[in-house]
DNA sequence: AATATTTATATCGTTTGCGATACAAAATTA
DNA sequence: TAATTTTGTATCGCAAACGATATAAATATT
């Protein structure tokens, strides 16, 4: 048996078991208001800026306009946010809030502090979290730019 | 616009696109064999240990039966392994590999080396390796206990 | 032994995620 | 201007993930 193999050297099985982890550590707290993680994320992006275009979130979320379309169009259904042709270029769709997706923000006010006082542990700590944080951000820009290899 | 809900610092975002990316990092290189990262790890178990019951795979992989079901099905298809009532307890599926499924293990040989390679950046290196593995076990551990409550 | 409970898998329905492809609008070129 | 290429979204199909539920076999209880 190749040490390679082992499951216990694998940084993607660790990532993978970490992502779907938390990710499940915020289901009970974002299901109360009928979202998911992916519809939380896009949230946060909305939030930050307003009426953007489709491929704006896709890009900001790092997915691809494929995942993200029918996302969009599932929160449409639930009045979180409205989809219209763009009036500069007729090609793009432009997202926006609703008042509902807006007041979403208050409603989930408390659920960083809750997942993150879940995740702290004695490796993980507020000093120790800007070090991880550089090593994810690293290899997300590594992996991104392998696979999509930017200009310049 | 409250810090916590900014995209640049959430630790779950991170993790989810850290994992995608290293996952489709993975894609070329597995498909080659006609196999997907999940259906890989699942081999990684398999190689360890032949011949185990479903329930410990799962486990293995800290996934529901009902994700590694039809998982297996799919591998069993393939002609990657087999599924046979267990012996001891009729209630077990027990999964052992098949000439191909051990065999794919050669073929696939030189795939941890390419991904590392693709992943070592300036804060990932073999030195800071073990550091982000305990991060991240502890993250693991942390959570795991949160859903699932060990005994003791 | 008969009944109730637990355990090991499986089935079903919904949401992601992504490769491949399609299509219309915009930009470029001939 | 007409033809070509590029760009922005969407559609389709497949493989995960997982909550909820079902089923059969094993275990515990009465």
């Amino acid at each position: 048996m190749k040490e390679q193999f082992k499951l216990d050297n694998q940084l993607c099985f660790r990532l993978y078991t970490a992502s779907r982890l938390l990710t499940q550590a915020y289901h009970p707290l974002l299901s109360e208001q009928g979202l998911t993680y992916p519809q939380y994320l896009v949230l946060m992006v909305l939030w930050e800026k307003d009426a953007q275009p489709v491929n704006d979130i896709a890009k900001r979320l790092m997915l691809e306009t494929n995942t993200v379309t029918p996302l969009l169009k599932r929160m449409e259904l639930q009045g979180i946010l409205t989809r219209s042709k763009g009036l500069a270029d007729a090609r793009q769709v432009i997202v926006s809030l609703t008042e509902k997706g807006q007041n979403l923000q208050k409603l989930l006010t408390d659920v960083p502090i809750k997942v993150g006082s879940a995740v702290l542990c004695k490796s993980v700590t507020p000093d120790t979290v800007p070090a991880l944080f550089g090593m994810l951000d690293d290899i997300i820009a590594k992996l991104d730019n392998q696979v999509n290899p930017h200009e310049t």
